[in-house]
Formats: C-alpha cells, structure tokens, sequence
DNA sequence: GCGAAACCGGACATCTGTATCCAAAAGACA
DNA sequence: TGTCTTTTGGATACAGATGTCCGGTTTCGC
C-alpha cells in the first residue's frame, strides 16, 4: 500500500523534527530510524529537491527540516517521494466517461481522497504532540527521561 | 497507490458480474477492459485459487463468477491479488511499542483500515446498480459518438 | 474417437523500486 | 591554503511486479 520509500522518508522527517532545529548527519538518521544509509541519502535528495530538507555539507553539515514542523503535513512529505495518485478521468480511456467516473473508479478514487485528507490534516509536529505512550522511534523508558 | 494487478482484477470481476452467469472467454474479457489478456490469464489464475471465479476449460467454457455477485465484495478481490497489509506492529521493532503504534503508524494504519471498510462494504452488485451515467467498462451508447 | 476450443503452467523478458558502493564536490576551520 | 568532514551523483546490483510466449492439457460438440 505504501512503498518503503515513504516509510523512511516519514520516519527520517519525524526524527529531525525530534530533533529540529539541529543538522543531524544521514549516517545517524539512518541508524535512529533502522533505514539503509546508503538508500536514505537517496531519499534525502528527493526530499531536498521538493525543498522539504535543507542538505548542508562540510563540518557540522547534516539535514535540516526546510519547513517549520507545524507547517509539514504528512500528505507534502508522501507526496513528494511517492506522490498519491488521483483517479481523475476514466483510466480506460472510454471517451463517454471523461471526468464522470464509474461507480467502480469513483469509489477507488474515494477511497484515495480520504487517505490524502487524512494525510493532509496531520502536521508533524502534531504527530509528535500527540498523547501516546509510544514515541516515534523512540523506545519507552521506564523511568522519566528527556534528552535534546 | 494500487497496483496495476488490482486494477486488471477489478475490471474483470465486474464485466464478469455484468455478464452473469454466462461464463466469459479470458479473450473477450482483455478486449473489454482493456487489459493484456496474456496477463489477465494469469491474474484470473489467482482469482481461482481463491475462489472468487471459476475456470471452465475446453468449448463453451471461461470464466465465471463463483460467489453471488452481492456476496462479492471489492475487498475480498483486492486481498486475493494484492492484500493490504495492516500495520500491526511497529515497523522499526520497538519492543516497547510492540502493538501500541507510535502517532505516525497509527495514523498510517488508520488510514489503511478504513480504506479497507470502505471497500468491504461495496458488493458487486452494488456497483453495477449504481445510479451514475457513466457504467463500468461501458461507453455511454445515448446519443452521438466523437470521434478521436 | 476426433479435433477444435479454451484454459494451464512454466520459462522468459522488461521495467521499476530498492539498495550498495565509491570517487568527487563542497563547506568549515585552523 | 590545506585538510577533514559530509553530501553528491553516477554506476551497479538485485528483487519483485508486470508482461509475453508457447507447448501441453482438459473439455466438449460432433
């Protein structure tokens, strides 16, 4: 349903706003979110091309968040990797059809307008103001413990 | 989002519903939806051995629907070829996560689960009587044609 | 039983998503 | 300027999804 690439281009934006506004370094975002580092530097470029990263190189380089976390919803991020595709006219190509879609493909089509509304309802920053005992890639500490 | 292969199986079941319960040759059914009927031999294959339509061999023979085309949900096809995988578990494996989801794959999930009622409470035949101008599969015969 | 109709099943080809690796480019700082 | 650090981008590899092909098998009308 949703590709790998969308996984871990959510889990790598969801750690650098953990961890806004410092640069972290591909190399630690792919261990903190378990993603191929090699891979996730793709990921990061495709994110940066859409302007949703900032790549600085050099020391004390690293990947930034471009958009405050409260101004990034998920729908901006899944679509930038793998962007959800509309059913907007008759994928059969039936002339008589056009933009009247079948019960068939309006339903489908529907069914995509829920998950981008969803999606686009949910900034990151809301994802991680969220009350939930789980955390974001972060494992649950017995005792009360914070670290920036 | 879908894949071309649920697609392709949807498109079949339903010309096959609209033709009930004349069994249908896999050629004819390529030509009307449009579909590689190499392909779609293949993709019906898996439909068998789910037992959502039967395959007849030799003259006179084809493929027809072997559930009641009101009993036939859109769900049952898209998880015979192309299951949607709910997000049970955490992804990354946090023990402490476990089965509580973090904020992200909750959202994830839910977005997941009601794609998948949305589709589990469409049958067949409720699309086929669907009150919309435009018919699966079907150019609209009322009234002049264009040309391309 | 014969032969045509129609599916069966496996090998093969192609394309795309996923993933790895490395030399090169760019920035920071002494 | 020189060097260390970190991203960049191209080459390569692999797997799964998609699509093709063809001889074989089953079924039915005659």
């Amino acid at each position: 349903m949703f590709s790998q690439t969308v996984e871990y281009a959510l889990r790598a934006v969801v750690f650098l706003a953990q961890r806004a506004p410092d640069p972290q370094k591909t190399a630690d975002i792919a261990a903190a979110t378990q993603v191929p580092s090699a891979y996730l530097a793709k990921v990061l470029q495709g994110l940066r091309e859409k302007e949703i990263v900032h790549l600085q190189r050099g020391i004390g380089g690293g990947v930034s968040l471009a958009v405050p976390s409260d101004e990034l919803t998920i729908l901006t991020v899944v679509n930038a990797v793998d962007p959800i595709r509309r059913i907007t006219t008759c994928p059969l190509d039936l002339k008589s059809h056009g933009v009247k879609l079948c019960a068939l493909h309006r339903r489908m089509d529907n069914a995509m307008m829920e998950m981008e509304q969803a999606f686009a309802s949910t900034t990151l920053s809301e994802l991680l103001s969220d009350p939930n005992p789980s955390v974001p890639l972060q494992e649950v500490t017995s005792g009360r413990r914070r670290r920036k």
